[in-house]
DNA sequence: CTCGTTTATCTTTTT
DNA sequence: GATAAACGAG
């Protein structure tokens, strides 16, 4: 038992909050929903209360912090354990049940596997692999090939994990979610009946079992009772972008809702697409009796007055939400910006000149972001910023973990770890030239049946042109399935057997195998192959950006991120691409109404991510990805509809190229002119 | 059977 | 501009 705190330090960390966040720090055991606008405190105000329990004695290893996303995961563990370092008293245990739902519900599975009939050395399928799973068993249903299109491998994962996750029906999600593939309803059915098989067949598990074995484990009362007995708090943040499956699982851990609290914005829900619904916060006071005590954050602590009073005004236009009216004593003459631009190539340009302009009046690179619907909507910028030499991190799109050579080498891992996981098998063997899908399927095979991968592979006949590796390959399964060279040293004798294979497969073998480099580097990292190999699939690098390599933590870069990875991050200066119709919304989600609304908050959590500096760039056309074979390239865009004509008092317009030069038809060449000349200069630079 | 080439289709956002 | 089916040469 850890002694009681003095009051001082308790008083020491309510000193810096407002009377609202108090309360909520103060809450006493019973269910507590606090509902936190944008910029309000929110993640502050949580680790805040968790510092006041263990003040107040609480065990920190008997507090359970769940988020949704990785960021905020990471951003709230920090967060907390620097308050817990101020905290008087004898060296504290930190927390040690932190995380995301999926990756605190990996480690649980792992503990609790032989008591629910899972293997307990069960390997986990990141996206792409799952897709590939699915696309082994649909081409084995024969659903691939003849005159019918079958939705393509990827589509079918996500109608699947969206049934799974929504707890829904087959029918109902393709009736609300994917009409376009209504008609194959009873493919799908048993394509997802052979897909489930498959995976527990081969004992791999992907994102969503996470979500799916930890709920069905908490329908047992006996395990149930002990996983929940564990923790005295179950704290929960982002509680708007949780679905179905993760309340049925706070439910099962704190039936009686004591110990819990939820944080969340309604306006900020932005994951209806992964099932995630505004549900749980509004039915979660009345799961309780007596109801959860809610309070509401609704003062601003980030945004200027105009910056908020714009965001406010868009948000306002939804039809429903939580009445909450978010203020902020921070004043400031500047309204944010609409800038308009002639087209893509122009946004790219005024933007990475905005920024420097920043810079030169002190304003750092990373105190700024450009922010974006989709990830590719950033590609020309990032062109325009290689060009200017403005280093720059790319949050959103992974590029490093989706690489052939890498995935190669984390598959033959996997493999090694799981010999049953067929995925990674397929593209190891494959890897050797002269197997295809059929020889790599009769050996892994021959390898599910016995109980060594070296001798099943060893007493194969070598594929008659793969018969010079051979020896070689079987010999290298044979060491990393024995652990001989241990750990982290088995990453290095898996990389010096492939790098020479990678120079044949790859041109541009050099930086390929640069990156190797690197991911052996961070496997050091990790304590065992197994935490390695789990941990890289639930927490990728999520970070990306050019060639050069990340930067190093102490330069200054620019952060470029898709809205939803921007969600529960801040910058001085920011800058929103494509605020168009067709982008914002996208105009793929146009279809129902509630898919608009979710757009809408989109843009909403993209402008209250701005301290000071906020421009919404709107290029007067832009180029649609062949979309059809109409071949209609570029777009005539007009602003975006949630900026209805209504709201433009609040906003400065201007546009860039500054209307100053002389309308002469030739400024189109004189302004090319020009960049050539800045690129040159660029080169002695 | 493998593997390179050719053709038609589809494309968000995250764990 | 990636993915998957289909074709044709070894």
């Amino acid at each position: 038992m850890i002694p009681r705190a003095d009051p001082t330090a308790r008083d020491t960390l309510l000193e810096s909050l407002n009377p609202q966040q108090q309360a909520a720090v103060l809450h006493g055991e019973g269910p507590l929903l606090v509902i936190a606008g944008a910029g309000s405190g929110k993640t502050s105000t949580l680790a805040h209360r968790v510092a006041r329990l263990v003040a107040d004695g609480a065990d920190p290893r008997r507090l359970l912090l769940l988020t949704f996303s990785r960021r905020a995961a990471a951003e709230m563990g920090r967060r907390v354990e620097r308050l817990l370092a101020r905290l008087p008293g004898p060296q504290r245990a930190s927390l040690s049940w932190s995380g995301t739902f999926h990756g605190i519900g990996a480690r649980l599975l792992r503990e609790q596997a032989e008591c629910i009939g899972l293997a307990p050395g069960f390997t986990i399928l990141d996206r792409e692999d799952a897709a590939d799973l699915m696309g082994l068993v649909r081409h084995e249903q024969g659903l691939s090939g003849r005159d019918s299109r079958f939705p393509l491998k990827a589509t079918c994962l996500a109608v699947y994990s969206r049934a799974v996750n929504a707890e829904a029906e087959l029918e109902t999600v393709l009736d609300l979610a994917f009409p376009w593939v209504r008609m194959w309803e009873a493919e799908l059915r048993r394509l997802f009946a052979g897909y489930v098989e498959a995976k527990q067949r081969q004992q791999v598990l992907d994102y969503d079992d996470l979500l799916l074995y930890w709920a069905q484990m908490m329908l047992e009362p006996e395990i149930a009772a002990e996983i929940g007995g564990r923790f005295d708090h179950v704290l929960v943040d982002e509680y708007q972008d949780t679905n179905r499956l993760q309340a049925s699982i706070l439910t099962g851990l704190k039936p009686d809702g004591r110990g819990v609290t939820v944080v969340g914005d309604d306006a900020q829900a932005i994951y209806s697409f992964r099932a995630a619904t505004n549900r749980n916060i509004l039915d979660f006071p009345g799961l309780y009796r007596p109801p959860a005590r809610i309070l509401t954050l609704e003062r601003n602590y980030r945004s200027t007055g105009p910056i908020l009073a714009a965001s406010n005004a868009v948000i306002a236009l939804a039809p429903e939400r939580y009445a909450k009216d978010l203020w902020s004593d921070r004043l400031s003459g500047e309204r944010p910006q609409l800038v308009t631009v002639r087209d893509e190539a122009d946004q790219a340009r005024c933007v990475a000149e905005r920024i420097l302009a920043h810079r030169e009046a002190g304003l750092a690179l990373k105190e700024q972001a450009v922010l974006f619907r989709t990830s590719h909507h950033s590609g020309m910028l990032e062109v325009e910023l290689v060009r200017r030499n403005i280093p720059f991190v790319k949050f959103g799109g992974l590029k490093f973990l989706d690489s052939a050579h890498v995935k190669d080498l984390l598959a033959l891992l996997r493999w090694i770890e799981n010999p049953r996981d067929r995925v990674a098998g397929f593209r190891v063997l494959q890897i050797l030239p002269g197997i295809g899908p059929a020889i790599a399927g009769r050996l892994l095979d021959r390898v599910a049946e016995g109980f060594d991968p070296e001798l099943a592979l060893a007493a194969a006949p070598p594929p008659a042109r793969a018969e010079a590796l051979w020896p070689d390959f079987v010999a290298l399964v044979g060491r990393l399935h024995r652990r001989a060279a241990g750990w982290p040293a088995e990453m290095a004798d898996a990389r010096s057997w492939y790098d020479p294979l990678l120079a044949e497969r790859h041109a541009d073998a050099a930086a390929r195998a640069a990156d190797l480099v690197q991911l052996e580097q961070i496997a050091a990292g990790y304590a065992s192959r197994e935490r390695f190999l789990t941990e890289l699939t639930l927490d990728p690098p999520g970070a990306t950006s050019d060639e050069a390599g990340v930067p190093l933590l102490d330069e200054d870069y620019l952060i470029l991120s898709t809205i939803h990875s921007a969600k529960g991050q801040e910058w001085t200066a920011v800058h929103v691409l494509n605020v168009v119709d067709g982008c914002m919304p996208s105009d793929l989600a146009t279809g129902r109404a509630d898919e608009i609304e979710e757009e809408r908050r989109l843009l909403y959590v993209a402008m209250t991510r701005a301290r000071d500096h906020l421009a919404l760039m709107l290029p007067h056309r832009f180029y649609t990805h062949q979309q059809a074979p109409t071949g209609d390239r570029y777009v005539h865009a007009a602003r975006t509809r949630f900026l209805p004509p209504a709201l433009l008092p609040l906003f400065e317009e201007v546009s860039w190229p500054p209307p100053a030069r002389p309308t002469v038809v030739a400024t189109d060449s004189t302004r090319r002119a020009v960049d050539i000349a800045a690129r040159l200069r660029a080169i002695w630079r």
